[in-house]
DNA sequence: GTCTATACCAGGATAGAC
DNA sequence: GTCTATCCTGGTATAGAC
């Protein structure tokens, strides 16, 4: 085990992924050619191949990276004070992923390659899941909090809204990428207005 | 200008149209070749490109056809008596495109590739554009005719509210797509009984 | 109009020198 | 580890016979 090896690798695969997000985010995965990569990057293709077996290899790496980084804001929900409102937190949640991800075009790409790529799906799976956990959990907490109902109560109603709530951010996604003129403010305050509370 | 000509054409380009739909969807549209259209409709590649100029050009008719089907109920809904709900009518839309699509994971394909196809983006502006318009007429016939509200009023309502609905459709073709175990009725129902009426 | 055969090209991946 | 050069597969589209 060489001594600088290991953190150069690593530093290495970050600039490779880097480069592969940001020329994801234009072309797509499937629509992205190593070429695109190659050129974004800087780098060549052997030293591409030298970090990751494969293209396909490379785009689970990018999207679990995209995942992880919105994973963390998932789980400090709930430790947010005031509490928000299952609708306000839509807002908290899209407003993340717009700032780091520019155009959540990249997702909506990911879900339709999901549809005939099993090692994508299952990442597209993970998020849509996480994502739906955080949100039984808040909307059960903040029944519970709100109007006093008792925990089993409370999740029973959290089951039922939580995939409403998962599908105000999916329309936000898909609106945001297709809709042109789409007002962002404009939904996520309706959202907050509109859905139950 | 021959005779039988035009009609046997048409024809052709009915059959080879829906060999195409069942083969994007399995594959999706940039994931299905030439050769699993010839495969799955038993004709020739010089029979294919004799009715079509292109690939993109037999992707375009396709999607243009999957848009038509839903315009149809998009327009009938203002005649259903009694009027249903906007969030039973969720229910209406996503039932008749489940029965006419199977899966609709077509539609997250043509997202998907929307964002770098501008064609495919064209069309798929235009199926979410019908359905909001159709949303927006529908919100604001079902406050004048249940709350009694005057026509500018309604108006308002209907176009901070339709693309939450839009969004309800989003999310379940989404949901029915990547989660497994996806309860479609029981999400149907919650829309029906937790979006604004 | 339709078929078979094939030209042609793009993209993923590897070989081998440094 | 990294680069350049190249192989090879698979995909679109066309040519030419029937």
């Amino acid at each position: 085990m060489p001594k600088v090896s290991d953190e150069y690798r690593s530093a290495r695969r970050d600039e490779i992924a880097a480069a592969a997000i940001r020329a994801f985010g234009r072309g797509g995965f499937s629509g992205t050619s190593i070429a695109d990569i190659i050129e974004e990057s800087g780098l060549s293709a052997g030293t591409i191949y030298g970090h990751y077996k494969s293209k396909s290899d490379l785009v689970r790496d990018v999207a679990m990276r995209i995942v992880n980084a919105r994973i963390v804001d998932a789980n400090s929900f709930a430790r947010l004070d005031p509490l928000p409102s299952p609708g306000e937190l839509v807002g908290v949640v899209m407003r993340g992923l717009m700032s780091d991800m520019g155009r959540p075009s990249l997702l909506l790409q990911l879900w339709g390659e999901s549809v005939t790529d099993p090692e994508l799906l299952e990442v597209a799976r993970s998020i849509i899941a996480r994502l739906h956990e955080a949100y039984v959990r808040h909307i059960s907490a903040w029944h519970q909090r709100e109007y006093g109902l008792g925990e089993a109560e409370a999740t029973d109603v959290a089951v039922e809204q939580a995939p409403l709530f998962l599908a105000a951010c999916q329309g936000f996604v898909v609106q945001t990428a297709l809709v042109d003129g789409f007002d962002a403010d404009g939904y996520l305050t309706a959202v907050a207005r509109n859905l139950p509370r």
